[in-house]
DNA sequence: ATAGGGTTAG
């Protein structure tokens, strides 16, 4: 190798058998993701006076393909004018990276040196706005793409588009985008059936996947996988069979992510076998996979199974998520099964997701649930932003320890801080209420649900309220309120009998 | 040469 190297660099440095001898071993080195030989090169170039940075796409490129970012972006600061490729290369490197704000930046610099960003620029950083929320920004450059005549035309940029308007929740606007494709792909429908799905449209995207598929565009295993969503969540077992149907037809049945959907999708619809069926069916399981059967089985309360699952999933050394933890903790806290809730909370603290909201409000429920108040109190004290469904379990947990005034005192606390109750704040507040017997703060709460939060009190709440007074021995205040509620519930006759 | 969509939880 040396010795062909030497006799290139015997020619002139910028012939082009010199050339295009670089230009293979970069490609070679972007295939391989050797980034010895790319260094190598790299200095082999500087040596010998080659006019490297004529290459310098292919080097970032290259470099970029070994994960060497560094080395990537030390070339390309130090181009003079960095190509536009160059500047695409770059950006798309932080995009996958997830390091939007970065790809940001280097966009705002492209722009102020007056290189003319392209499609591929664009498909790029209208994934960086969507990722850190940059609506107006976001709204700017799709104006600039009009402008330039690029808004219509390319099928990246289209799905760049339609998905970032779905993640800002304005799905007008993405249909907008979506309407004026008159070809759909694949990519562009997937992107806002999505769209209706994440934002609770779940009958639009069952009939965009219909259209899709009568208009003749090949559903893939992306597409399955969201339509799917939409099924379940409609209950609708018919078309999510007949979507299993396809999924055959068409050979995805090997997919992972339409084959996890399609297990939720059954678990929604109660089918909890046919999604034991589907899930022993999987030969790569993953961790979403193992979480979506964990889950379904805690949901139909076949917990001793679903820990079997989940022990089955540790066995297997399957990496554990936020999503895993706290769906098995739910399990554990059905059945009150405090030792192994520590355990999962040690794993928890070990991959550092015990401050994660959802595996915190999970700890202190089943803390809670066991009796250790106190253990509950510690995971919500260090927890790092005020989360509303963790102060509810939190409040529900005093409530079952009977702690009513810490209840009380900590929904103060809630409200003093800005936080809205909701209607399950209500419930676990008036119950600690009931329990510790305090009948005057237990009014006070009654009213302020109507009064200061604006919400209509539910049948829990009356239930609450009709226990307390009962306890009480307000019997005659207890029947009143029942005949206040439009149409009592026997619930509520049966506690004060 | 550089680019777009997905699955699991309160």
């Amino acid at each position: 190798m040396k010795s062909i190297r030497k006799f290139y660099h015997a020619l002139a440095p910028t012939s082009s058998e010199t050339f295009n001898y670089y230009i293979s071993i970069l490609r070679r080195c972007a295939i391989d993701g050797d980034i010895c030989e790319a260094r190598r090169a790299h200095f082999d170039m500087k040596l010998s006076g080659f006019p490297y940075l004529g290459l310098g796409n292919k080097l970032i490129d290259a470099y970029l393909k070994c994960g060497a970012v560094d080395d990537a972006r030390k070339i390309f600061d130090e181009m003079p004018q960095p190509h536009v490729v160059s500047w695409n290369a770059m950006i798309s490197y932080y995009i996958r990276s997830r390091r939007s704000q970065e790809a940001v930046n280097l966009y705002h610099r492209m722009v102020f040196h007056g290189v003319v960003a392209d499609e591929y620029t664009f498909s790029c950083v209208l994934k960086a706005f969507a990722d850190l929320g940059y609506v107006e920004e976001g709204r700017r450059v799709h104006g600039r793409l009009v402008i330039n005549g690029l808004g219509s035309g390319n099928m990246f940029v289209g799905s760049a588009l339609v998905d970032m308007y779905v993640k800002f929740g304005k799905l007008n606007e993405a249909r907008a985008v979506f309407d004026q494709f008159g070809e759909k792909d694949v990519v562009l429908v997937t992107a806002l059936i999505v769209g209706y799905v994440q934002n609770g449209e779940d009958r639009r995207a069952v009939l965009l996947f219909c259209d899709m598929v009568n208009g003749g565009v090949q559903a893939n295993e992306f597409t399955f996988a969201s339509v799917l969503i939409a099924c379940g969540n409609l209950t609708e077992l018919q078309s999510g069979m007949t979507i299993h149907g396809l999924i055959f037809k068409t050979g995805f049945e090997c997919r992972n992510a339409s084959q996890t959907s399609l297990l939720s999708m059954y678990s929604k619809c109660g089918l909890v076998d046919e999604s034991l069926t589907v899930f022993s069916g999987i030969a790569n399981r993953n961790t979403v996979t193992w979480t979506a059967m964990i889950s379904c089985l805690v949901y139909h309360h076949r917990e001793e199974l679903a820990l079997s699952v989940f022990r089955d999933m540790l066995r297997d050394s399957v990496m554990l998520n936020a999503f895993t933890l706290s769906t098995a903790l739910r399990g554990c806290s059905t059945l009150a099964l405090f030792e192994q809730g520590k355990s999962i909370h040690g794993s928890a603290i070990k991959i550092g997701l015990d401050r994660d909201r959802y595996v915190s409000a999970a700890l202190i429920d089943i803390y809670g649930k066991c009796g250790r108040v106190g253990m509950a109190r510690a995971v919500f004290d260090d927890l790092l932003g005020i989360d509303l469904v963790s102060i509810n379990s939190m409040i529900y947990g005093y409530a079952q320890n009977s702690e009513g005034s810490k209840a009380v005192e900590l929904f103060n606390m809630m409200i003093q801080s800005g936080l809205e109750p909701n209607h399950v704040t209500f419930t676990g507040v008036l119950s600690a209420c009931s329990n510790a017997g305090l009948l005057e703060e237990g009014w006070r709460l009654f009213s302020s649900i109507t009064n200061d939060h604006g919400l209509v009190p539910s049948i829990d709440h009356y239930a609450c309220m009709v226990d307390l007074l009962g306890r009480a021995g307000k019997l005659g205040e207890a029947e009143e309120l029942i005949t206040k509620i439009k149409s009592p519930d026997k619930v509520l006759w049966r506690d004060i009998a």
